[in-house]
DNA sequence: AAACTCACG
DNA sequence: ACGTACGTGAGTTTC
């Protein structure tokens, strides 16, 4: 049976217009022509090809008047003209596809699901053909069938559905998708459907009626206003069916050896690709043939050699560096391309000492190489860091970073398997790790200019690059924990959880998984009939919000709400902790220093940023964590830092008072929106206010602080009216950055840290909504996180240069935790509250609290 | 692998 | 008319 590939052309063209351009701001090539849905269609045409391996294979445009993209085009339901950005594109992208060998089709009057529905219908009739459609139009799925199967494409990866599984999880024929849209409607394509049928209750009405005729059919069975409706709508319903229904009988003048694949004109292809500037896809056009790298392998140390700067990679056998085995380290410069096999670097770690050395992931290089007493100096440049400022896509790893720029490396998973790492030849581990300090190496200048050009310098050389060393530190150090009272808890824990899911199942009346949702759900909503609340993909949410609201409801509720704490702090923090603990008796937790969006760090296996504090049950947790010898825990942390930000950048007179005088600030706040002294503010009005200054740093909506404090969206409005008009410069400010935004396309910390959105450009409202709280939160939580940075390192600094032996063990955003000497106690103690409120000089002064203790429960 | 839930700032 | 707080990581269940 052989494949043909359908692909919905206009659909990819609009997908990757939107999701690359941030209003009118975005990739063109040098001479002003757009090329960002050109980019984006070119990647995913490659990558069909990749995928399906097409023997036949036809791309279909719209044409004529109908030329345009309903997904792409409604805004508040109404028709717009596609950009003219978009349109230029589309003739360039016919021509793309012709030199890569692919054949398009558009034909006068006729969409491209029209020409994709008579391919589909074609396969239909003739059982030697399989067509697969991909598109991320949901109306195409109508036309899957045995013979046809979709591509359904989704914003990160696709759901590829046939038959069986299009039925499993819509519950309706494929061919039903045409009776859905004329019963539910389509704004963005002006089909009327049914007024007051949503996609629920159209589901609903087909899974029992099967079809549009079978509902109409069985008109007087259907009861109630859903009758009327279905009545008064019968005419507008049919109307519907027919727009939604893809045509199938094209006329067209193409046989099936037209839409054979065939070779790629590689001369003209490289031609275009020059013009539009994809210079990475130029590369890999030709990397395939220029692909290796030579190299030597080091067979003894005195053939270690190394002269000037030079690009180090450090191959390690698996992801955690305090634990993983190194296999060697790659050496790449212009006269240098070598792989040292571990054995021997140990003996002959020289020039680690002394030669500059770019990397990528210097801490990993550093801590890695630490645990087998090797120190690395003169590390100058870290590419992983600068790509992260620079905010190129970097989660993935070096391997992605280095696609990007033309570079074909394999991923790490590729060459050492994806869950058991197991290495291959020490062949192949050399030339993977040459190929990246080759990368390394080669792009060093291209990333330095780029830092420079974004104004990113101070960051980079003074934050990021600094402060990579001190996390190195903190991590090789760990924190030490004492696994007996971990211990005597997991005792403790594992007999109330029994007790509980006893009188669980008591109260239940049967026997169930309290940990399984689904279990949960049926239990409370339909057994003990309990009144649901929020809806998730799969049923009822039970939710911790959704219990809390029903806690009088049923005495099962607090129980559960108990069970599901404890059994958190068991698995989570007791046994999942006990875990990681190494053989020093030490947990050593990995800083990421190049994930967030907003400038943060993150901490992974394990986190120790999570570490709970609320309750007090979870909070015994913190007893594990213990000083070494002949020290104490001590814990500093900066007080309202965020709030203190943004009074600061709001420049408002009242806040910078406040917090000048040394106020309260949620009080303060209180007595403002509620127009009273200091004096009488109750804890109700504090907690309300509280929450409101929480919501203005999270970017304000009245239905968040409604849902957070417990009352109604009205009044919820009312308290942020109110407070705007207290602080008109804060106001003033959120305007100003939200339109700052749009016009940018990205926001900025004060240290100059940007966060790209391109949310802001989204025709959806409620992304571009999130979109502008992200633009109102990042300069905040970005600039706090910018503050404690400096912070870290001037104390780190100021510890090194005194010789002190204590030691900064955590970093928890806001707070730093230090593993600190009895008799340097009090003299840190004032270095750590001096650099850390004077790291930044804001409108408003930093303050910090500081204490110490046994463990880290017992400090403040 | 994705969804759900819950821990932190 | 929409359906919402910002930023994370990890364990368990479900698909």
């Amino acid at each position: 049976m052989e494949k043909i590939i359908l692909v919905d052309g206009n659909n990819l063209l609009f997908r990757s217009y939107y999701a690359t351009a941030y209003n009118g701001n975005f990739m063109k090539n040098s001479k002003g022509f757009p090329t960002n849905a050109l980019f984006g269609f070119a990647n995913m045409i490659n990558k069909i090809i990749l995928e399906e391996k097409p023997v036949y294979m036809i791309v279909a445009f719209d044409k004529g008047k109908t030329f345009r993209h309903k997904e792409y085009e409604s805004y508040k339901g109404g028709r717009s003209e596609t950009p003219t950005e978009l349109k230029m594109q589309f003739p360039v992208a016919q021509e793309l596809l012709t030199y890569m060998g692919i054949k398009y089709y558009e034909i006068d009057d006729y969409e491209a699901d029209d020409i994709i529905g008579t391919f589909a219908e074609y396969c239909n009739q003739d059982s030697n053909y399989e067509g697969v459609i991909i598109s991320s139009d949901k109306d195409l799925l109508q036309l899957i069938s045995p013979a046809v199967e979709m591509k359904l494409l989704k914003q990160k990866d696709y759901i590829r559905y046939n038959i069986d599984s299009f039925k499993e999880e819509w519950g309706i024929d494929p061919i039903r998708v045409i009776d859905l849209k004329a019963l539910m409607g389509d704004a963005s394509d002006n089909i009327p459907g049914v007024k007051g049928i949503g996609e629920k209750t159209a589901l609903k009405l087909l899974k029992t009626y099967k079809s549009l005729d079978g509902i109409y059919e069985n008109i007087d069975a259907i009861k109630g206003s859903m009758h009327n409706k279905l009545v008064d709508g019968k005419e507008s319903a049919y109307m519907s069916y027919h727009l939604a229904t893809i045509v199938k009988n094209v006329p067209m003048d193409i046989a099936l050896h037209d839409i054979e694949y065939k070779q790629k004109n590689h001369e003209k292809l490289d031609a275009l690709y020059e013009e539009l500037e994809f210079y990475s896809f130029l590369k890999k056009e030709r990397e395939v043939i220029e692909d290796e790298v030579s190299y030597e392998i080091i067979q003894s140390i005195e053939d270690i050699h190394v002269d000037g700067p030079c690009a180090i990679y450090l191959e390690i056998l698996g992801t955690n560096y305090h634990t993983a085995p190194i296999l060697g380290m790659a050496v790449y410069n212009e006269n240098t391309s070598i792989f040292i096999p571990f054995s021997l670097l140990k003996q002959n770690p020289s020039f680690l000492n002394s030669n500059e050395k770019y990397t990528y992931d210097m801490k990993k290089v550093m801590v890695s190489l630490r645990w087998n007493q090797i120190d690395v100096q003169h590390i100058t440049f870290d590419t992983m860091i600068a790509s992260y400022l620079l905010d190129y896509n970097i989660k993935e790893d070096i391997s992605y970073l280095s696609s990007m720029l033309g570079y074909k490396i394999d991923f790490y998973d590729t060459i050492y398997g994806k869950t058991k790492k197991k290495a291959p030849t020490e062949d192949v581990i050399a030339l993977h790790a040459i190929k990246k300090a080759k990368f390394i190496f080669e792009t060093k200048q291209f990333f330095a200019d780029k830092i420079k050009e974004e104004e990113l310098t101070y960051l980079f050389e003074e934050i990021e690059m600094p402060l990579s060393h001190v996390l190195g530190d903190m991590e090789y150090t760990g924190i030490k924990v004492s696994p007996e009272t971990l211990l005597d808890m997991k005792v403790m824990l594992s007999k109330q959880i029994d007790i509980l899911s006893q009188e669980i199942y008591e109260l239940a009346g049967l026997e169930f998984n309290i940990a399984s949702p689904k279990q949960l759900s049926e239990v409370l909503f339909e057994k003990l009939g309990l009144q649901s609340g929020k809806k998730t993909a799969r049923g009822n949410s039970t939710a911790s919000d959704v219990l809390q609201k029903l806690i009088l409801a049923h005495p099962i509720i607090p129980k559960i709400i108990d069970y599901r704490m404890l059994t958190k702090i068991h698995s989570t923090y007791v046994e999942g902790l006990l875990h990681t603990i190494l053989e020093d008796g030490r947990i050593h937790t990995i800083y990421t220093q190049t994930l967030t969006r907003t400038g943060r760090l993150s901490s992974i296996e394990p986190n120790l940023q999570n570490i709970p504090m609320r309750y007090d049950e979870g909070k015994m947790i913190r007893k594990a964590f213990i000083p070494s010898e002949n020290c104490i825990i001590v814990s500093s942390d900066y007080s309202q830092i965020e709030l203190r930000i943004l009074a600061s950048m709001a420049n408002a007179k009242s806040l910078i008072d406040a917090f000048k005088d040394g106020v309260d600030i949620h009080t303060k706040t209180a007595a403002d929106i509620f127009k009273c002294k200091m004096e009488d503010v109750t804890k109700d009005m504090r907690r309300i206010a509280k929450a409101v200054n929480f919501g203005i740093i999270y970017g304000i909506s009245s239905y968040g602080l409604s849902e957070n404090v417990g009352i109604s969206t009205k009044d919820a409005k009312k308290f942020i009216e109110t407070y705007f008009e207290t602080y008109p410069g804060v106001k003033e400010y959120m305007d100003f950055v939200v339109k700052d935004a749009y016009d940018k396309g990205y926001v900025k910390t004060m240290m100059n840290r940007k966060r790209i959105i391109p949310e802001l450009s989204n025709k959806n409202y409620m992304i571009r909504s999130s979109g502008e709280r992200m633009a109102l939160n990042t300069p905040i939580q970005g600039t706090s996180a910018d503050i404690i940075k400096k912070a870290m390192i001037d104390i780190y600094m100021e510890m090194k240069k005194k010789h002190f032996a204590s030691k900064m063990v955590l970093q928890v955003h806001d707070e730093l935790i230090f593993d600190v000497r009895n008799d340097e106690a009090e003299l840190l103690k004032s270095l750590i509250k001096e650099k850390m409120e004077g790291a930044y000089a804001l409108k408003v002064p930093l303050q910090v609290d500081i204490e110490d203790g046994d463990d880290w429960y017992h400090v403040k």
